[in-house]
DNA sequence: AGGTAGTAGTGTATCATGGACACTAATGTT
DNA sequence: AACATTAGTGTCCATGATACACTACTACCT
């Protein structure tokens, strides 16, 4: 209905994957197949189809690309820079997905080639705008985690105190009070004992607590 | 350099510019030419050029649509729903602008036909998916004013700290403690004062104040 | 069996921040 | 000169944030 030269773009998405693994935040990276960036780092993307909205192709790649139905998937930010690819005018939606560590064990089990994931630590330089991407992100993510509740997708459904704490110093990139930090959490009746106790290591075992059912408005998590 | 079918979209943004009119804050509407929503009120938007990003398409609609070059845009979120655009498949990069009484001067001089600005309490039925659009600019407006300075493009450059107050308590739609506001303030040293006075009305007159230079970290304002 | 190593779990005292609250000051109008 | 109206100011109290150290429990080792 439109003529040819109105749609001179390609549409895109690009999801930034982030997932804890042995206590530091990871990103899923594939590798470039894209003669200009051939064997470069990117984050893994797809372009849009006809029949198919921004999230459901976010919802798509991460399938895919990383063989995982995501819970957790936000947009972040729409880049349309004119020569972000060199192949082409793309404006590229960009989401954050989050995946739990359970969600991510079905990712290992068909592990594809290519892809791994990466510490944000370590991360090199990537194709396309991706650096941009992941830095919005993060940043993002840094962000909605002191006044939502939004760690609970980055958690297996049970977790010690512990674990939960740690996650936040990582995000954070700070330590924070071990007796604080409980007696907040415990005041605002975001997580509740599942009643059982972790026994993974050679020591005193922990109380296993879950999520309570998500509030709709924000909490003051830290 | 992508095959046509590739290229099934076309690209806009929309932008919902807001500015303070009689105390209230106003959002401008245009009247839609396009056949199925003839005559209904809805945002200014144009389709992306290929040789422009979203941001300057949305800084040529303000241009075009409400005849203001403006100084503060955001990008706020992209609307790619399938049927969202009735002649087509139209993916939507939303903006939010915002315009001080200074800037709004320079569109009331060029008034536009079919351009109005609206209360944002009395806004009609709006086509396309513009009413959510409105919904998600505004919440996002609300809830950056409370960690950020961003009210200081809702005012003019001189202003007395009653007039933003009133702002602020339009925004957030309950009333604050006037000695509490000041307080906390002047204590952030978020605005310092011109040294004039306000001589509008019949009454004591309020000192003019202005921002002091913008802080890299957020501000906790509210 | 007893000791050891290592993590889990708990409370108080102080300090800073946020919120409630009412009067005096300055100006133009009558 | 009195009045009407808006501008401008400080204290007290409650709440939340922070700093801080010991006991409890378990597996492992000898």
């Amino acid at each position: 209905m439109f003529p040819r030269h109105i749609k001179f773009a390609a549409l895109a998405v690009d999801v930034a994957a982030l997932s804890f693994i042995d206590g530091a935040l990871n990103v899923r990276l594939v590798t470039t197949q894209v003669p200009v960036f051939k064997g470069k780092r990117a984050l893994p993307g797809a372009l849009i189809r006809p029949h198919e909205t921004a999230h459901e192709a976010a919802v798509r790649v991460l399938e895919e690309k990383a063989g995982v139905s995501v819970k957790y998937l936000e947009q972040v930010c729409t880049f349309s820079t004119i020569n972000r690819d060199p192949r082409g005018r793309v404006v590229s939606v960009a989401y954050m997905a989050l995946l739990s560590p359970d969600e991510l064990r079905a990712v290992k089990a068909r592990e594809m080639h290519g892809a791994a994931w990466v510490p944000l630590s370590r991360i090199p330089h990537l194709a396309y705008d991706h650096d941009e991407i992941i830095q919005t992100t993060a940043a993002r993510l840094r962000g909605k985690i002191e006044y939502t509740d939004i760690i609970r997708h980055l958690l297996p459904q049970a977790f010690t105190l512990t674990e939960l704490q740690e996650a936040c110093e990582t995000i954070l990139e700070h330590p924070l009070d071990k007796r604080n930090f409980r007696k907040k959490l415990l005041a605002q009746g975001i997580v509740k004992q599942t009643g059982k106790s972790a026994h993974a290591s050679a020591h005193r075992p922990a109380a296993l607590y879950m999520f309570t059912a998500s509030r709709k408005g924000a909490v003051d998590l830290i």
